[in-house]
DNA sequence: TGATATAGTTGCGGGGTGCAAGCAAGTATT
DNA sequence: AATACTTGCTTGCACCCCGCAACTATATCA
């Protein structure tokens, strides 16, 4: 048996961490995907479904019924864009912004519950190599985006 | 906005990461999901579906079905518990154990790419830092005993 | 032996996702 | 302007992953 390599710890460690997240954002009653689309559309501001669904790395199809869903239910609005009669911008409502608020409460709480042993410095620097792997996992899997405004000569 | 605590970002993060996971765990055309089993039963030997499904925090008839899964395309073989006559003790088919090397060469790989430009000590703070986190979810979400959850419901 | 517990499987339902097809609205070509 | 192509989004469909509840078969205990 081969000694397990710590590139495969970290992957290990990845999909069982992540199993248990996402048992953890049920909460505040929305399901887990409907919540990290609320959290992204909560950061990025009025965006198209296509834009959020870029940010997200889902396929559009899924973000709009998910969009759909939290229109449902109130939390999210559709505002007509000015430029483009097909696309439609998307923002928070109150009450979604106050869920959202709500969610991230909970959350936290319970990340510095686990995390309550943890000097600030180890939280910052998981936080810090974290966000490094997402970039550089992107930069994997799609071809590094070294100038992403390319498009003015031809 | 309130700037983003530094736990929500450890959270998105982590959210964004998995998905790339995920996707990429499809590799060696099997699976993500068996692929995991194929990873933990090659890490823990033989072993029951009950230990395996605790180990991996899933429920045991979800392990089932990805056992007998793995079994029919001949990558895992069960023997009987000569202990037990209702157990069977799963363990690797010598293909199933390609398999488990081609695929974590495969992920190796791509770790390893991602992570080129890292120092080792980079790799290794994270993932020590990851196994930390998932400890400490861990902990947070079954308070280390066993037993003492609430078992009586009526 | 009969009651209860345990290992595992199966039926069922539900959530999450991507792909392909379709619809509506812009853009370009002639 | 009419036609053809492109783009933003939605919908139909299929598939995977999962948990709960019910069931079978064995094990254990009174």
């Amino acid at each position: 048996m081969p000694a397990a390599a710590p590139e495969d710890e970290l992957h290990r460690a990845f999909v069982r961490l992540f199993r248990r997240l996402k048992r953890m954002s049920t909460m505040g009653g929305l399901d887990p995907a409907l919540a990290a689309v609320l959290h992204e559309l909560g950061c990025t501001g009025p965006v198209r479904v296509s834009v959020l669904a870029d940010a997200m790395r889902l396929d559009q199809s899924t973000v709009s019924r998910h969009v759909s869903a939290l229109e449902q239910v109130g939390l999210v609005q559709r505002s007509d864009d000015p430029d483009d009669r097909r696309a439609a911008l998307l923002s928070l409502t109150p009450t979604g912004r106050g869920r959202l608020a709500t969610l991230l409460d909970e959350r936290r709480a319970l990340f510095r519950t686990a995390t309550a042993e943890w000097s600030d410095d180890d939280r910052a620097q998981l936080a810090g190599l974290l966000d490094r792997m997402v970039r550089a996992l992107d930069s994997v899997d799609r071809p590094t985006i070294p100038h992403h405004e390319m498009l003015e000569s031809s």
